[in-house]
DNA sequence: GCGATGTTTCGGCCCGCGCCAAAGCCTTGG
DNA sequence: CCAAGGCTTTGGCGCGGGCCGAAACATCGC
């Protein structure tokens, strides 16, 4: 009765208020020194310095010394989509931390889920590259078609790179708020970066929302027309 | 700095060892008694009881009453997916039980991931549908396609009765030994029926292995064949 | 009805763990 | 160097919650 990987460290870790607030602030992808995630979990410095410990020790997050700050970011991709999937279930039974505040639907509108595009705009952008036939069901998954590459190229993405790393190229998560697959994955990385770079959107300051300046909007809904499927 | 759901009660269920093991023996598929669950976790019935009721109220488990039985299941595919996904990162993180039991390479080999199949097995089956055609992505996530229908005609499957239920059809779940997509959804589900109806293979008695006959194994080869990418 | 079986409720024990303040360590900047 | 800032370690407090045994319900078979 024994067989199989142990949920119970992860569950946790989860399970403590002042843990989970932090890990869902690092979902926002930024690395936050331990001083700005005490403070975002409401504890002192000691008890932050204890939480991370475990939660680095658990594989969760990984932490890097720069000077005299310690910057935590997630462990990788698939922290941030299993959290992304618990969020989804949490809200499907829902669990809500409040009564839904002010700044709930701009999260829903558009948020980041660790390093890549999530939220309505997310959706909106999946399905427009599977509509347009850039994005198909590959042998492994989910793969980038020869259209698709042309098309990543002309976006501005560098895919030498991006097919260089390790990382697979493409993923699909399941948004919490739309209840349907957004695109992660390096190429999901690498489009988020985008937006930022060519100031189509910028992240907020805490927290995960993003927000398109009112141009960049529109040339995000062209770029990944929602009425396109064909 | 509180918006979006609340994974605490999520986790602090997945957090407690007893509760995780009930779980992951209701990952089986097979609805358990309350005395089935506390025997399997290892505590005496007053104690499974408090945990049931707590699983039951943050929406994770669903029971029913029966007689003078009370049998759980899991709440729904969305729980079975988010535990898989747990275990996943679990087993990335090297979190095992206990040192890989003997009964572990058949459970990577085939087994139930609530209702469907899951291992190597049902990775396979994915495989060979996507490399057939069979599965494409629709414009909303996975669908099958026309020849897709006439299969699932030809292997015996009800589509129109699946067609008609509110679940959806097609879903991809992430395999947490392989690491690869396995099919989910009321197809996923109908698929695994029809193995355990036409004797190809039955569920082990205890926990989620599922152990193919002979001659089932050669038929599921060939109707699922692995080297049929096209 | 009357035991046998399955399950829940109650009371009480006790361990684990989150919390903080204070002190110590390391890095940086003057 | 010394002082300041950021983080960790230590020690001690207190709450929450898991655990069990015993008793109370509920249900079934006879």
């Amino acid at each position: 009765m024994k067989e199989g990987p142990d949920i119970t460290r992860i569950g946790a870790m989860l399970g403590d208020p002042t843990r989970a607030n932090m890990l869902v602030a690092l979902m926002g992808g930024k690395a936050l020194t331990a001083g700005e995630l005490a403070f975002e979990a409401g504890v002192t410095a000691a008890t932050a310095s204890g939480h991370l410990r475990q939660l680095s020790q658990a594989g969760l997050i990984a932490i890097r010394q720069q000077g005299r700050h310690r910057y935590a970011t997630l462990a990788g991709d698939e922290v941030g989509h299993a959290l992304e999937t618990l969020l989804g279930l949490a809200a499907a039974n829902g669990h809500l931390r409040s009564r839904t505040g002010p700044r709930d639907p701009g999260l829903r509108a558009a948020r980041v889920c660790y390093d890549h595009l999530a939220g309505a705009a997310g959706v909106q952008a999946f399905d427009s590259l599977v509509a347009r036939g850039f994005l198909e069901l590959g042998p492994d998954a989910l793969a980038l078609t020869a259209p698709g590459r042309a098309w990543a190229q002309g976006f501005g993405l560098d895919l030498a790179r991006l097919e260089a790393a390790r990382r697979p190229l493409c993923r699909s998560c399941l948004d919490w708020s739309e209840r349907r697959s957004h695109l992660a994955g390096g190429l999901g990385a690498a489009i988020l970066s985008r937006l930022f770079e060519t100031g189509w959107a910028r992240r907020g300051d805490s927290g995960r929302a993003v927000t398109f300046t009112a141009t960049g909007r529109a040339l995000f809904d062209t770029a990944f027309a929602p009425g396109a499927r064909s």
